[in-house]
DNA sequence: TAGATGTTCTAACAATTGCCACATCTTTGC
DNA sequence: GCAAAGATGTGGCAATTGTTAGAACATCTA
């Protein structure tokens, strides 16, 4: 538990955090944070894993990054210190069991273990970098390159070469239209890249 | 000066970092960051503005966000802690004066004067959610938008209805074409949103 | 079994954007 | 003043993506 919190060296922290917090569990699909909404306690994934989205106004969302074991979701992190809203969606990717930490704890727990703060920078650091990738895909590269990414990376995110996902829900975390994506997987598939299936991709 | 730096209650910190650090000058369209190169020192700008662009491999650009006096570029500062290469460009966008902190000296004075988190937490989260923006836009609005969003923005940033740039600077900071900004800017200018000139623009 | 729902495939079309070529005009350097 | 370089305006064309519509098929349920 204390590897998977990221505190290798002092697993106090990690013991603390689950005292004064609660875990919930949460199914496949499941929302975890809505957007707009006050945040009151901080997530930590204990196990499974979370998806990011920030949506749009006319409903289209992006998907920005996963949230792996061990890790917090870092914008209601900072939006929750500074008591705004979330500007993004959480969604269990898998089934999770998440670790609540309410947020006035989190500032008590701060100072006490000033080691946390390494964590939680690295951890800042790690999301900015991957919302740079974000925006380097949308803005310079173009769908097909794009999907191929969304599948190898999901892929990897599982550990498996075979995705239980529709057209729909791609082309809704891509933000773009479902027969594109149908279209585009099909050329990928004439190219030997891929197997596709009802509900079922496989890499190859 | 306290101010600026964003140190309301504690000029203490400012007097410090101006004491370790030492000031550059830069004039406009100056490079103060370059991509791939390891940060030695935090910027914080003490007058005019910066941007900070983003390039992909085949040299296109586009543009993050601004970082105002007052401000300082918050992945250098987490990129430098940890040692890491810079993944971003930073230009001056106006004549500025930027005092650099020596790395060193960063991590002793986050010790000694704790309320410095408070800011770079703030500052971080703004950065965040202006990223986001940069993804939403790029995402999923059109290239006449973005156009118009950015010609506001830089009139707000500078304070004026009236800026001195050319088509393939704006084009380069959207990550698109020459031919497309000019398209799009007459196409603006007979709805009658703006004005233009040889290397000016006058928003209406 | 029939109907309802959800998934995938296909075709055709429109809108946006990127790209190339070229004309025109202004500014700069010599 | 002249040539070169830079800035802007235009027209046309191609690639990509978005949109709409319909057919085929699978799955689920009443």
């Amino acid at each position: 538990m204390e590897q998977a919190l990221g505190f290798k060296s002092n697993s106090r922290i990690a013991e603390k955090l689950e005292e004064v917090g609660f875990v919930k569990t949460f199914t496949e699909e499941e929302i975890i944070l809505q957007e707009d909404c006050y945040v009151k306690a901080i997530p930590i994934v204990k196990s499974g894993s979370i998806k990011v989205l920030r949506s749009d106004e006319d409903g289209k969302e992006i998907l920005l990054y996963y949230i792996k074991s061990g890790e917090s979701c870092i914008m209601s992190f900072l939006g929750g210190l500074h008591g705004e809203k979330s500007v993004v969606r959480a969604i269990a990717e898998e089934d999770s069991e998440i670790l609540f930490v309410p947020l006035d704890k989190i500032s008590v727990l701060l100072k006490e273990y000033p080691e946390w703060l390494d964590y939680i920078f690295k951890l800042y650091h790690k999301r900015f970098e991957e919302l740079l990738d974000v925006v380097n895909e949308v803005a310079f590269k173009k769908m097909d390159e794009r999907l191929l990414h969304f599948i190898q990376n999901k892929c990897a995110l599982m550990g498996t070469k075979t995705l239980h996902i529709t057209h729909v829900q791609i082309a809704n975390e891509l933000g773009t239209a479902r027969v594109v994506v149908s279209r585009l997987l099909k050329q990928m598939e004439s190219e030997g890249l891929l197997e596709l299936h009802r509900n079922k991709i496989i890499l190859l």
